[in-house]
DNA sequence: GCGTCAAGAAAGATGCATCAAGTATCTTGT
DNA sequence: ACAAGATACTTGATGCATCTTTCTTGACGC
């Protein structure tokens, strides 16, 4: 379960922002959808502002767009604009694996394994949601125990922007998905930047391929067939 | 003069949220400063909405925090956090350098040239202001010849937090602060990724020196003397 | 049958009233 | 004169009314 209370005083928009950004990243919504602020304040049972206020802030985050001034929509991902995406995860994650490799302490490596294990368990049994949180903890671990925030931030956000076309691509591969996490693992234990950096980007790069081969298939937004 | 309209539909919150980034990054506002929606909206001639809607992003670019439920201020800079910004900004503008240095175009860089020409121009004038948005335009233009919106638009939020803390910082070292932007400018010339690379960083690193002097000195907040 | 235009509905943008919580100020009693 | 409590003010959060633009839909004319 990623957390994602910003550490704002709690009010109504922070809850339906953290709210949609966990719906985003577990892949509930598909790129195209569309969003409502009045439907959306009725099933929040608040007023239109917060949701307004939060609808704001994700399309700050690139995660929705404006297709026209009266129309909300989950935002589309080019193939484009995912390699570029791809390239930063691949410089950002780099640097947080290589900073967690030098301060990782025995407990933070435990903490790391579980996830692991419970990924593992949830790729068995098939349960895709939760091995996409899992997967998603994990590389959200790397720059925490690197005690990197500002990073974490941005990772987020490019997190928020995946979501939507992560759903159905994951586990695609099955458990070779999280292959490389274990290497990861190993290299923090030998306190080995170089190594650590490297078997993250070999996930990134790997994991990353079904959601590359979805994108080039076109199914960035539905086809209509009526 | 900077441009950050963020391709969206004109709107007056986006007008609101361009005007208070450029202050940010031009250094029109120091850290700790208070904001009070009232106030701007005054100052904007519209209602609270648009300015209560682009602080809302202001917030969620973590420029500017809620210190408590209402008050609104400009979001300090702690030495650990700037040290994660530089790092951060190490690896995505030399990622930036690398690829514009792949693709640059003899246009593109005689721009880059222009840009830096007028940059020297304005330190000689000692025009503070100009200088340091010259060196803004200088390192936005790298991202933007490589043709990388998503890092230009975190690069974007970076320097929205660092702003308010250039302010003064910036040509405290003279003409010496843009010395390593020609060397860049010589690796694109030359399609030299590495050189490009190493170059910005050395500036980001020479640059940055005097802004972390004024945070080691203890300068995030205003000491009170009264 | 098809294209065009108009009326009505839909929906985000804006403005504003009210609320609650925090802050400053003023009063009053010692 | 000082302190403590009460009062008034400040200010962001929330809710809501209205406005304007856009989309839909359907009828009319070619």
């Amino acid at each position: 379960m990623p957390e994602f209370t910003t550490l704002e005083h709690e009010n109504l928009n922070s809850v339906v922002y953290g709210a949609l950004c966990d719906a985003l990243m577990q892949g509930r919504f598909q790129p195209g959808d569309r969003l409502k602020i009045r439907d959306l304040a009725e099933q929040f049972g608040t007023s239109v502002t917060p949701i307004r206020d939060a609808i704001l802030r994700l399309a700050n985050d690139e995660a929705i767009t404006f297709r026209s001034p009266r129309d909300i929509r989950i935002a589309g991902l080019s193939e484009r604009r995912y390699l570029e995406i791809r390239a930063i995860r691949i410089r950002l994650e780099g640097l947080a694996a290589e900073t967690a490799a030098q301060v990782a302490t025995g407990a933070e490596i435990q903490a790391l394994e579980q996830i692991l294990r419970e990924n593992e368990e949830a790729i068995e049994a098939g349960d895709r949601l939760k091995g996409t949180q899992l997967n998603q903890a994990f590389h959200f671990t790397l720059p925490k125990i690197a005690g990197l925030p500002v990073l974490t931030g941005i990772l987020r956000r490019l997190w928020l922007q995946m979501g939507p076309h992560i759903s159905g691509a994951y586990l695609a591969g099955g458990r070779a998905m999280i292959d490389h996490h274990y290497p990861v693992v190993e290299a923090l234990k030998r306190h080995d930047p170089a190594a650590a950096s490297m078997a993250i980007v070999d996930d990134i790069l790997l994991g990353g391929k079904p959601i590359l081969d979805r994108l080039e298939r076109g199914d960035e937004r539905p086809r209509r067939l009526a």
